[in-house]
DNA sequence: TTTTCACTTTAGAACTATTATAAACTAGAA
DNA sequence: TTCTAGTTTATAATAGTTCTAAAGTGAAAA
């Protein structure tokens, strides 16, 4: 993804293109494999990868603004802290407790044969698959 | 389970009976459904049901040595509260992230047909299937 | 261009969930 | 009954996140 697409992705997206913005959305997007992190992580690598420098606070705002607009997910994973995902098809996931690393499944991976009928009034919206591993 | 249960079940895990732990136990392990909660909704819940109280403290001690001595599981659900099931066995869950509620689901109710195998050398501890739900 | 201003960034405060601390209490062995 | 390790408790500390409001900036309009 190259820059000009980083400044329609935005644009299209109502978030103005400023610095902070390219520069993360450069560092989240502009890569092969998904990409799975927490905001203090993402923090981490910013600080290694980039020579600007973020408040804690930008990096806040920019993850959920890109999470509204539809270009981040979030992930369900144990512990206090909040995963954000680049992938944001619907998809499984690998997981393993001891590194707290996750790996990407596609859907068409995964067939379920059987399942219970949703309660009452309501529906199904999507299923998401967690393996666990071990060692 | 009653009251001579509740007492094995403590000591048996090497948990000394105490007044806290008896009544937290008898409000999570007397009921016939499973209970998913967070410490939040359980305190609550204790000081409307019951007419000791509990320093907060206590909760969260008492919830993390059943969780240690395997009576409770922990939960992967969105936001940064965590969550605990009484159900400690495999099992799966309907989720409506409108109103946070959990269903349990039985292992069998869901049949899995194909996943990919494990990455490197690591294997499968469990699998956990998560069904989102909408109205 | 320059001006203007709504939007954005920022540092720090505030808030929420959880864990640590250490003094007072207690279950239960002796 | 005495004794003590284990437990509870109030409170402080910590960690992750959100809020605030002042300063900065992108880009539309003049
Ligand atoms: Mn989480
Ligand atoms: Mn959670
Ligand atoms: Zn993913
Ligand atoms: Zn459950």
């Amino acid at each position: 993804m190259k820059k000009i697409d980083i400044f329609n992705k935005l644009r299209t997206s109502g978030l103005r293109p400023t610095k902070q913005r390219v520069e993360i959305a450069k560092f989240l997007f502009e890569r092969e494999k998904t990409f799975h992190f927490t905001v203090e992580s993402l923090n981490k690598l910013l600080e290694k990868k980039t020579t600007s420098k973020f408040a804690l606070a930008t990096i806040y705002n920019t993850v959920h603004a890109f999470k509204n607009a539809g270009h981040l997910s979030e992930l369900e994973v144990k512990g206090n802290k909040t995963y954000f995902d680049t992938n944001v098809s619907n998809h499984h996931h690998f997981y393993d407790s001891e590194t707290s690393e996750l790996i990407d499944i596609d859907e068409k991976e995964v067939v379920i044969q059987k399942i219970p009928k949703a309660p009452n009034g309501k529906k199904i919206k999507n299923i998401e698959v967690f393996i666990n591993l071990k060692n």
